[in-house]
RNA sequence: GGUGGCGUAGCCAAGUGGUAAGGCACGGGUCUGCAAAACCCUUAUUCGUCGGUUCGAUUCCGACCGCCACCUCCA
């Protein structure tokens, strides 16, 4: 069963094709570097990260760059404020950013470039296009001429820009340096006050869109695989990237557009105002684990809204504190020696099809959880009953290796010894069972639980784990 | 004004022209000395409303209502 993904440029579902056999090249729009990223944001980047895992998982090469924008307006309006230089300002955010991402089990992209160390590319790609007729200076900036690139507008539907009722007099009045009002800058004209790099456009810094189409070729070539990033830059971004880069190589830019759906914050959009704005920090003060926060992220596909609520990270707290203890109860389990037909083996590997072709179809992480809480209700049973063989234990285990590969929910194997008195107490307390003194047993229960022990007793002795 | 999307049980949410996945919560049960954990059962005759096409629609078409997004910085 191949994979298939829906591809914004032709608005369909398409069968998964590399240009390179089993070589992926991806370029994902990374963030903005002037504050702590915010939980939208993530969802946009734990998209990326399954895509990115699931390619991997398939087995396929991958070779993935994000970039890090570290130079527009508001890094430039936010840096001033501060008082710091650029470089000195975005620096840290980028240190948060990853942060936040290896909190959230994001994975590290082959290469993250930023976009302040390739002026001098930016400003080559610019020159191309100049070159062939698709760019023009003016008043000391250089614009790119949209008329002369007639597929503007094949991702975003958008042929004319300032098309708002209302909204077009605000835009011609600002921009009357432009031939077209639709052009958009490639390079800004230095102002006072502002970041500048010398160069043959004259003294100035990069727009907005010119610093994707210039890393993503450096590093992946004219033409790659996959180009993804949030919805809201489909228009001007990703349009714009299309223009200049098509534009100055005539071949095509990226194959395949894939676009993550925004998310809501109690059913609305978030925003500081409304106070329905949250960054992980604010989320992991609370309380809430990355992995909790990671898991609402990933359970609804990237292609529909999610509404983000901190009632849905408590569900996700619980729900991923059975699959733990399920897979911690698997790893543990001594296998069953009896020979016997072996239904378990085979369910699990139905199990571990299905959660393969969900993730092939576009993603559907939805349906891929159905078939973990499938694997995790079976693999119960075969436990309970004694039923599970050594094949069982490890299709199982292999099939949650599968669901970490790709979904990174889960919590690491990791053995934990107690201090020896509360060993002591354990043991003392199953003498106590053994002799009936029931009262001394429930008294040391509930005094580890108490300290956050909880004890559950079953056929094979007593377990314990934290609350 | 233009464009796109969404509306499925208390909540989150998948899905399909053929009779509604899964999770969380709730209730009942099995197991247990009692618990816990696990498991089982129950929970939408119904998929915003009204029409149409069809043997049959939640799934296709139309209208309407509600919500969201983009068209301007934004993941």
């Amino acid at each position: 069963m191949s994979m298939h993904f829906f591809n914004s440029l032709t608005r369909q579902r398409e069968p998964f094709v590399p240009l390179e056999g089993r070589r992926v090249r991806m370029y994902a729009c990374g963030p903005t570097v002037y504050n702590f990223a915010h939980i939208g944001n993530f969802r946009t980047f734990v998209f990326v990260d399954i895509l990115r895992r699931h390619l991997k998982w398939r087995g396929y090469e991958l070779l993935h760059v994000m970039n890090l924008t570290d130079v527009d307006d508001k890094i430039i309006r936010d840096a001033r404020a501060a008082g710091l230089p650029l470089r000195e300002f975005t620096e840290r955010y980028v240190t948060h950013f990853w942060e936040d991402a290896d909190a959230l089990d994001i994975e590290r992209p082959e290469v993250t470039p930023r976009a302040t160390d390739h002026i001098p590319e930016m400003v080559a790609l610019i020159g191309r296009l100049i070159h062939c007729g698709c760019a023009y200076h003016s008043d000391g900036s250089t614009y790119f001429r949209i008329a002369s690139f007639p597929r503007y507008g094949v991702l975003s539907g958008n042929k004319l820009a300032g098309n708002i009722a209302g909204g077009s007099a605000r835009v011609e009045a600002d921009e009357y340096e432009k031939d077209d009002v639709r052009d958009f800058v490639l390079w800004k004209r230095t102002q006072p006050d502002e970041p500048t790099w010398d160069s043959p456009l004259g003294p100035g810094r990069p727009g907005w869109h010119i610093e994707c189409s210039a890393m993503a070729m450096k590093y992946l070539g004219e033409s790659f695989d996959i180009h993804c990033g949030g919805v809201d830059l489909i228009f001007p971004h990703h349009e714009n990237e299309i223009a200049q880069s098509e534009a100055a190589t005539g071949k095509p830019f990226a194959r395949y557009w894939l676009h993550a759906e925004h998310l809501l914050v109690d059913g609305r959009k978030m925003s500081k105002r409304e106070g329905n704005y949250y960054t992980l920090r604010d989320l992991l003060d609370r309380g809430y684990r990355a992995r909790a926060v990671r898991y609402v992220l990933a359970a609804v596909p990237y292609r529909k809204p999610l509404n983000f609520t901190l009632e849905g990270v408590e569900a996700a707290e619980r729900r991923l504190k059975r699959l733990n203890e399920t897979v911690r109860r698997l790893r543990e389990a001594v296998p069953t020696t009896t020979n016997q037909v072996d239904e378990t083996a085979k369910v699990v590997a139905d199990i571990r099809q299905s959660f393969g072709a969900a993730m092939d179809d576009d993603l559907n992480t939805a349906e891929a959880l159905a078939a973990v809480a499938q694997l995790e209700t079976t693999v119960n049973i075969a436990l309970s009953r004694g039923e599970l063989t050594e094949a069982a234990k490890a299709a199982a285990l292999a099939g949650f290796e599968d669901v970490q590969a790709v979904l990174g929910i889960l919590d690491p194997a990791q053995p934990e010894l107690l201090p020896a008195d509360i060993e002591a107490l354990i043991a003392e307390r199953l003498a106590a069972r053994r002799a009936k003194n029931f009262a001394r047993a429930d008294e040391i229960r509930a005094q580890l639980a108490a300290q956050g022990i909880i004890l559950e007793d079953g056929k094979d002795g007593t377990r314990w784990r934290r609350a």
